[in-house]
DNA sequence: GCAACTGTCATAGTGTCCTATGACAGACGA
DNA sequence: TCGTCTGTCATAGGACACTATGACAGTTGC
């Protein structure tokens, strides 16, 4: 089963799932025009409501990771922003800067920072390229 | 004036402030040992209750970054964190991660991304060297 | 057309997060 | 010692987030 909710953490359910869909998005584990688990069978597996998986489905359409037709299912969208560059680098640079002042607090150097996002983006890229 | 929070962004005052002084010390306008303004003129200041300052602190503190003393205040620690360099590694990817995944969805490609991420290093650094 | 599937919406209950008020205890200087 | 500063705790109210239930509407295949 891809996907999994876990109920001790405390965080919502239904963010869980959707960082869980961005993540195989981002990762290769899904592609553009794949569908999705459907909504009642996916709540059942998960254990949870299916209003929830509703409401993870609902937040990444509005994020315009996925697209849904009622009726039909949910399916992931080509990953076409409708930002530009700029727009697009300032919104990365807040979780960049988040990820910056946490490392200067867990006194991690600027070198085994960078070796660390270098890891983490061919880690990504290798499981892109060999589904 | 080093702290401001904005009511329209519907994020809790407590964690602005959080995140705004772990800024602060990563940038270097506040250094170890530098006393944090106390809980009720900051309150004022920013016209938030004073029990949500206290919080912010108390969130600070629990987080290591700060050290608060009963009936003297509150102050910067060094940054000295109770954990192994993989534990800290393990935390920082967990940020990494997050930011990883938005840029692939953002559409922001690999030489993109590492050089906002050695500006943002280098941004930080420089107000370290110069305060 | 009917049955079984898809997602959607309105509503409600439960919990918890956030903030605020008031009273308390330690530290320091006049 | 007294006043005033520091942070702390207990409590409570209000808002909102999260989840759940039930009824609804579009799509597909028999």
């Amino acid at each position: 089963m891809l996907f999994h909710i876990d109920f001790k953490t405390g965080k919502p359910a239904y963010l869980q799932l959707v960082d869980q869909v961005r993540y195989a998005a981002a990762s290769g584990a899904l592609r553009a025009g794949d569908s999705l688990p459907s909504i009642r069978p996916l709540a059942e597996e998960l254990r949870v409501n299916r209003n929830t998986v509703a409401k993870a489905y609902a937040e990444l359409e509005s994020q315009g990771v996925i697209e849904t037709i009622p009726g039909k299912g949910c399916f992931l969208k080509d990953g076409n922003t409708p930002f530009t560059k700029p727009v697009r680098q300032k919104l990365l640079l807040k979780e960049i800067d988040e990820a910056v002042v946490t490392a200067h607090h867990l006194q991690v150097d600027r070198s085994d920072f960078l070796a660390l996002v270098k890891e983490r983006l061919d880690y990504f890229e290798s499981k892109k390229e060999r589904p």
